[in-house]
DNA sequence: CCACAGGACGGCT
DNA sequence: AGCCGTCCTGTG
């Protein structure tokens, strides 16, 4: 457990090691945080809205209370987890992977909500991140609850409850494309209970993927980043155009199938291989490897 | 005007 | 089981 105190109604983690926002939210994991300057971001998970503060070793979660901080941040931001360990037993032996630690070192994996994880990587396909961002945010707007807080305009990521009440014309106005109908019937699936949320909890990985791709909309791709980053499991390695690239590029020497990129990392990096994607994929994308 | 973006579906062989 | 045309929309 990390230190804390509680200063105002601001709780102040002090010298945090293994973090950095810009790493952590720009990973490609997650798309309702925003930079809002000097040091700032402000997202929505789980229901809250929060404003946090990164002074480079002092991390500020403002206007909070004890409760959401120890029942929805600290196991958001993945607090319990000695990143310190992660990393010495990812770059062992590892000239590549030090390599790329050394730039992604303040990355970490946000346990992030099922459903909202779910829907936001059914909108990410065949999309870039600045579109994703603009579509879950106009689904929040539209058909999220509002939130009081700091700031005006703020919304909840809508529940599958709430979605599956919609039809393909209510979902017209978010501009997600063909996308909408994977939302529709995916948001009805998820609550029918068609879709067993055991298998995906607790199934060994073979059974929680082939779950998760009864969805509509959902193949292995999706699957993977949704069982990552909503912290089902970790020992997945989720291959998308990026990490294939830079799998080819720095370990393979060739491109291979994403079945084969999958198998030999979760391989190689075993029970860590989430925590390694994410390292690579950011990697890839600061030195622009695969453009 | 056309290519293509951080995939998946469905129909074909 | 693998291949491939197609799918909405925004941006270059």
């Amino acid at each position: 457990m990390h230190e804390w105190i509680l200063k105002k109604n601001n709780i102040i983690i002090k010298d945090l090691e293994h973090f950095d926002p810009i790493h952590t939210f720009e990973c490609g994991q997650c798309f309702r945080w925003e930079d809002i300057g000097s040091g700032r971001w402000f997202g929505v998970a789980r229901g809250r809205a929060l404003e946090l503060e990164w002074t480079g070793k002092d991390l500020i979660f403002h206007d909070t209370t004890e409760e959401d901080f120890l029942n929805i941040w600290y196991p958001y931001f993945d607090l319990a987890r000695d990143y310190g360990e992660v990393k010495e037993r990812l770059s062992r032996n590892d000239p590549i992977m030090e390599e790329a630690i050394r730039f992604g070192y303040g990355i970490r994996l946000l346990r992030q909500d099922f459903e909202e994880t779910l829907i936001s990587f059914l909108i990410s396909q065949n999309n870039g991140i600045p579109r994703i961002k603009k579509i879950v945010g106009c689904l929040a707007k539209t058909y999220g609850e509002p939130i009081k807080c700091s700031r005006p305009d703020v919304y909840t990521f809508p529940s599958c409850e709430k979605l599956a009440g919609l039809t393909l014309d209510d979902l017209q106005c978010i501009r997600a494309g063909y996308r909408d109908k994977y939302i529709h019937r995916a948001s009805r699936q998820i609550c029918s209970g068609e879709i067993s949320m055991d298998a995906i909890m607790n199934g060994s990985i073979e059974e929680a993927r082939t779950e998760m791709e009864k969805i509509f909309g959902v193949g292995r791709k999706v699957a993977d980043c949704v069982l990552l980053f909503s912290g089902i499991r970790y020992d997945i390695f989720p291959v998308d155009r990026w990490v294939k690239r830079v799998m080819a590029e720095l370990y393979l020497g060739y491109e291979a199938s994403n079945e084969e990129v999958s198998r030999f990392a979760r391989e190689k990096f075993g029970e860590l291989a989430g925590f390694a994607q994410q390292y690579l994929f950011y990697y890839a994308r600061e030195k622009k490897i695969g453009m």
